[in-house]
DNA sequence: AACGAGTGCGGAAACGTTTACACACTCTTT
DNA sequence: AAAGAGTGTGTAAACGTTTCCGCACTCGTT
């Protein structure tokens, strides 16, 4: 699988020098009118395709993205790669991807192959909040990276994500007017950003709406998290009006656990999830939700990154991108 | 983000040639034993890291796996994709991905990328039974492919995949238990393989177990696709005892529009699946499904390629892993 | 008429490896 | 004692680009 046809052979048929071959074909200055259509005629005809190795050996840079991701399996980040793949392939660029597991170790020791392989920037969903600031500290001050998703404590990189505060704030609004008067959180810990700000946005929002918070539970994102959650909640006392979930793996673990024993949603209690996507959609109940905003968040961050490989310097951005409230059954049937 | 470090910095240290050096490193014989220990000290200390552009460039391969999937916001492809990319990076490689959309000139074109980038091998899921066959026909011949859950007509590179008619197989036995004396199918048209040999199975077991086939809807894998098969089934007649789906997905879709329309399951009527995995855990009810040994494909298809990487020629193989039934709520409630 | 600036092109170096080849040396074999 | 077979090391070429630099030439300006 090499390449069939090099500079050198478009050189030679279109008799010039490699130099000129190179500058015709690449747009650079200093070439006559006819002599890049020359070369570009020749090399179309040959089937000339640049060599990305040679080239980026070359030039130090490869048109390659890395991306890493703390589990491809989770529906959510499984649709933040095909979003972000998609932009990025639109802006000519190649995906490398990574997984973490969630495990800073194998965090560090991808970023250090995306070093070696000349990547052109980094797209990262921080496994933990605080420790991936060692990860990313590995990385060039400087270098084109933003995160996706959740963010690190310390601002060492650009940031694209959803705007917790605001998807909680349509929320509670959405609660408030069916006249819940009491709530329950199930959500994730303070691992993500996102774990600590839709907690804090619960805590905040139920205090001024004038709910009172029955009971709370805090694991991660996962639908076995729902489910621990809902075994928490049916042993911490009654049912409040609403459970709030910090996703929508959460919500429908959570739903699925209740109804085993015997609850049902929404009629013994409204659920609401965060996210968003097909799961929401097709879940009996469908879920009432937050839809996060993925082709924005990937158009966004595609296009920071792009700024900042230009040369595009300054200070550390922050890009909070707002969601939508999706009205679903979990919350009453829809009017 | 450039190699801190060359080998010729190594070399000078250790005061050698870089050739000894080279070969110090590699493993290559010809080199002393004191010698490999010295160099690899001073590389050690160094930090010193193979640069893999330069090595591609020189050797011509990259330690690079091209991977094309025809959709990543499938939940089965990225599954897939995640239990690839694990198994390819404990084989020393890193995963170039791309998403087809499932359309064939995206194909060609990515293919087309990968050939330029010097992969070592590909992994493919087709995105068309017979289109993709010409996809495929740009590849050089012999060069290290594989074909993931479904195969092109015409074998033109290893295949690994599920048994479809063993899934099959399990899931009639247990139909069958279950007194089923009328069944539908709801699955996918003939653009793949699984779509086609699903429905024959279906069709051959049906008969097989003396089964009235009531009606059929052939769609894509989709929970749209599902929806309209339950539309399509409403309308033609009466429900049959049980609907045999293509995917978990369809199965879910089916549901969820089944129940729209005052219909229960598995009260009205018994519902199976096809592929497994979280959603057939949460969905309510939980889903009767055939469980897709994952996990084995990975593995079989990195090894697979593996081999063929290393020369291993000989004739097209075709690797089909058996599957498991998994119970769920959808036939019955689990004794 | 001489000069400087600008333009078009080619030669060759550089990016960091791997490896073919050459060389020197040590054993073993005749 | 000469030849042959290893063994360890170094020199240099090669992979395919991009680009620095130098040369030749054409203008427009003094």
């Amino acid at each position: 699988m090499k390449p069939t046809v090099t500079l050198t052979e478009v050189a030679a048929k279109a008799g010039v020098s490699i130099a000129t071959a190179s500058r015709a074909l690449s747009g650079k200055p200093r070439v006559s009118r006819e002599m890049i259509e020359r070369v570009r005629t020749v090399a179309a005809e040959l089937g000339y395709r640049v060599d990305p190795i040679a080239r980026a050996l070359r030039e130090g840079s490869s048109r390659l993205v890395g991306m890493i991701v703390p589990g491809l399996d989770i529906p959510y980040f499984a649709q933040l790669v095909a979003a972000l793949e998609e932009e990025l392939n639109r802006a000519g660029f190649e995906l490398l991807l990574a997984d973490s597991h969630g495990f800073i170790e194998e965090e560090v020791r991808r970023l250090r192959v995306f070093g070696d392989r000349r990547v052109d920037g980094i797209i990262i969903v921080p496994a933990d909040r605080t420790a991936s600031i060692q990860s990313l500290a590995n990385i060039p001050a400087g270098f084109p990276t933003v995160e996706v998703d959740r963010a690190t404590d310390r601002p060492v990189a650009d940031f694209v994500g959803v705007d917790n505060t605001r998807g909680m704030e349509l929320l509670f609004e959405h609660l408030s007017e069916r006249q819940v008067a009491s709530v329950a959180f199930a959500g994730a810990d303070d691992a993500s950003t996102n774990g600590v700000e839709r907690w804090e946005c619960f805590n905040r929002l139920a205090g001024r709406h004038g709910m009172e918070v029955s009971a709370t539970y805090r694991g991660d994102f996962s639908t076995q998290s729902g489910a621990a959650a809902a075994e928490h909640l049916l042993q911490t006392g009654p049912l409040p009006d609403a459970i709030v979930c910090g996703s929508d793996q959460i919500a429908v673990g959570l739903i699925s656990r209740l109804h085993k024993h015997g609850y049902g949603v929404p009629g013994d209690v409204l659920v609401t999830g965060f996210d968003g996507g097909e799961l929401a959609d097709i879940f009996l109940p469908t879920l009432t939700t937050v839809l996060q905003p993925i082709s924005s968040i990937a158009a966004d961050a595609v296009s920071l990154l792009v700024s900042r490989m230009e040369g595009g310097t300054g200070t550390i951005r922050r890009s909070l991108l707002a969601p939508t409230l999706q009205l679903g059954e979990s919350t009453g049937t829809i009017s």
